[in-house]
RNA sequence: CGCGGAGUGGAGCAGUUGGUAGCUUGUCGGGCUCAUAACCCGAAGGUCGGAGGUUCGAAUCCUCCCUCCGCAACCA
């Protein structure tokens, strides 16, 4: 029986379009997984969309659609960007499947029946005002943590899963299982910050919102995000039924997630297995994150993020190469347009692309015919072959340990070394004399077998490229393309003959191409702005690199309209202030006493990296004054001092004259 | 002392059982002409954030400090 492979993405949540950070985190495991497949595993690769929640339900009430509408049309252009990236997944779940909505009621059944989880009687203190629960710890001297006033005792429903209770085989569990988390500098963070200090047991349902899984026993109640969405991986294969696809593939040999979900994988998902008694994942990996120059997507550097778009202008094989090579997979990295470009001039085209061209040249240059069968070994050969004989245990080490960049790195170096093989042996003075025609045919049928080799052992990260260069080649007999052909020299034949064609990787002009960026930046910002809909951006647990996605897509979304009517619930006036000083034991929060006309307010504003306090006072500033107050490091505030907010920091509006306090805005 | 990460030639990065500091890219010079203005060779360029310490020897181990970036707390 063949070896078995699990993998999994986390599944994402469909409330907009898809990023490069989600397709970072699936295009690595889609390596991945037909690396194992190559190998001869038996894989399965999982990934889907987490679809329940507020958020959806909003959007889809927005949009005039139900929900499960709502997620349909999205779901199915998650499916289409997968598609374009070859993503050769062998499942993909929704968590709105009927078998998964039924395994979830199984499972809350199961945690309740055992006692972890229980129906909390929390007495929660509502402040009426900011329709808000607190608990006990939340409070602020008794009263709302929010506005500071007083709040009652009320009672809200929620079932809770007692995670407290499996802190300690937690903590042992990360102990004696340090390949548990990867890589594992995660581990300490999880230990140090949450395992160590003590864990709180954790809300699982909510009354709040209707569109998510039904309490079986309970229906006013649906499942929260972490039972939900997190059991995805154990329902997809059957679960709660232990044979067929769990027997067959469970635990799960991989998770990939994102650096910011690591703790919900590595301390809720595995309690509430424990809770199940079900064995736990081998590993969880946390990848790191793409980052953007400054955090931000910058127009000038004409950084377009959209995977569709890049896919489009570069080709698939580009893409997911760079996403692998760049950047070291546990760590973060630098997404740019201008890196993308050098890596595809100078990896892609200059190295690969051009000694394949260059070699088919020769060949069909100097043997029309086919190279003849006299060999002639010299030198140089050697180390090419021997390079080549390691080639496969270096990736291959490296493939184990999720490290795609050094697998590529070392592919890369045998390119190298095969152009450097090409000026050593100079095959273009060997044709000029007909003896040397065994020296000749020995030179290309190297470079042949080299390119060979390398086309089998890119393709857990490319897709097309090796039937490309297999074509050129003329390599047209499977036995020359497995994983195990790769070690053994000597296998190439051409019965056709080389076919010249088109370079596989075109050079790309970076100066024109960024410029080209920005204009298609530009336009589709214009876009935006008239379909301010269409926007959408993930905060929710299950959503990898929400983080990143952030100030791209604020950027790039545009602003949506309101009614004249929002803006006039708003007060505005102008303010002087008369008194301002630092808060304490705060170093962003300065508290000023500010003069409105009828009365004095005590507001408190971030700007103390930009002002010293004395700077304010004296100043007319331009307030919100309707704002509801609210308390911030213990100093109620009752307004908002509007500014300029720029990379440098902020400035406050004023009137260009003075105006009594308390003059309105409009 | 909230948690964590990072500071290495112009840029982006490798580099832990401590032993002459590497890679990619860029610059300059040379070579070649099979090839996608590609390929190959050579050179210049770094007190490995700073200061102490351990050691025969520290980018690598220890202590302290500085700077930057995330997250968290307080930015209404």
């Amino acid at each position: 029986m063949k070896e078995t492979f699990y993998i999994t993405t986390p599944i994402y949540y469909p409330s907009g379009k898809l990023h490069i950070g989600h397709s970072y985190t699936t295009v690595a495991a889609d390596a991945m997984a037909r690396y194992k497949r190559l190998r001869g595993h038996d894989v399965m690769f999982l990934t889907g969309t987490d679809e329940h929640g507020q958020k959806i339900q909003r959007k889809a009430e927005a949009a005039g659609m139900t929900p499960k509408q709502y997620v349909d049309d999205i779901v199915v252009g998650i499916k289409e960007l997968w598609k374009l990236l070859d993503i050769s997944y062998d499942r993909f779940i929704r968590t709105t499947d009927e078998s998964h909505e039924k395994a979830i009621q199984h499972i809350f059944k199961t945690l309740y029946d055992k006692g972890d989880i229980y129906l909390s009687e929390y007495e929660g203190w509502y402040c009426t005002p900011c329709e808000a629960f607190w608990t006990e710890t939340q409070l602020s001297q008794g009263n709302c943590p929010d506005c500071g006033r007083p709040v009652e005792k009320m009672r809200e429903e929620s079932y809770f899963f007692r995670l407290s209770k499996y802190q300690d085989d937690l903590i042992k569990l990360f102990e004696e299982h340090p390949e548990f988390i990867q890589p594992p500098s995660r581990a300490n963070e999880m230990l140090n910050n949450f395992l160590r200090p003590g864990l709180d047991d954790l809300c699982v349902s909510r009354t709040t919102f209707n569109w998510g899984i039904p309490v079986p026993f309970d229906p006013k109640h649906v499942v929260y995000v972490w039972i939900d969405a997190l059991s995805n991986y154990i329902t997809a294969m059957g679960y709660p039924d232990m044979d067929g696809d769990m027997a067959r593939y469970w635990p799960a040999d991989v998770q990939l997630v994102g650096k910011e979900i690591v703790r919900f994988h590595t301390i809720i998902w595995p309690a509430m297995l424990m809770g199940l008694g079900v064995k736990l994942p081998k590993q969880v990996y946390g990848h790191g994150w793409l980052l953007f120059k400054d955090g931000k997507m910058s127009k000038s550097k004409g950084n377009v993020i959209d995977p569709v778009v890049l896919c489009a202008k570069y080709g698939v094989d580009a893409i997911r190469y760079f996403l692998l090579r760049e950047v070291p997979f546990g760590a973060d990295g630098n997404f740019s347009n201008e890196a993308l470009i050098s890596r595809i001039n100078s990896d892609l085209a200059n190295d690969l692309g051009n000694l394949v061209s260059r070699t088919v040249a020769m060949i069909d240059k100097y043997f029309p015919d086919g190279l003849i069968d006299d060999r002639q070994t010299a030198d140089p050969d050697d180390e090419l072959k021997n390079m080549l004989a390691e080639l496969p245990g270096l990736v291959e080490q490296s493939m184990d340990k999720l490290q795609f960049s050094q697998a590529l790195t070392d592919i890369w170096r045998v390119i190298g070394r095969s152009n450097k093989y090409i000026d050593e042996t100079a095959p273009w003075i060997l044709a000029k004399n007909p003896e040397q025609a065994p020296r000749l045919a020995t030179v290309l049928f190297n470079l042949a077998e080299a390119i060979r080799i390398v086309a089998i052992l890119i393709e857990p990260f490319m897709t097309q490229t090796p039937a490309k260069i297999r074509h050129a080649l003329g390599i047209d007999d499977a036995s020359q393309t497995t994983w195990d052909s790769a070690r053994a020299f000597g296998l190439y034949k051409a019965l056709n003959g080389v076919r010249k064609g088109d370079p596989i990787f075109p050079r790309i002009d970076l100066a024109k191409e960024i410029a080209a960026l920005d204009a298609l930046l530009e336009s589709q910002a214009a876009a935006q702005i008239e379909q301010p809909e269409a926007t959408g951006q993930a905060d929710k647990a299950a959503e990898p690199e929400a983080k990143q996605a952030v100030s791209d897509q604020k950027a790039a979304e545009g602003v949506a309209l309101i009614e004249f009517a929002d803006f006039a619930k708003m007060q505005l006036l102008v303010g002087t202030i008369q008194a301002c000083e630092k808060v304490d034991g705060s170093d962003k929060l300065l508290k000023s006493q500010i003069d409105v006309g009828f009365e004095v307010r005590t507001v408190v504003s971030g700007i103390a990296q930009s002002y010293q306090p004395e700077e304010l006072v004296g100043k007319q500033v331009i307030m919100v004054a309707n704002l509801k107050p609210r308390k911030i490091r213990g100093v109620v505030s009752h307004g908002m001092i509007l500014c300029a907010t720029t990379e440098q920091g902020y400035r406050v509006l004023t009137v260009d004259a003075p105006v009594p306090a308390g003059a309105e805005v409009g």
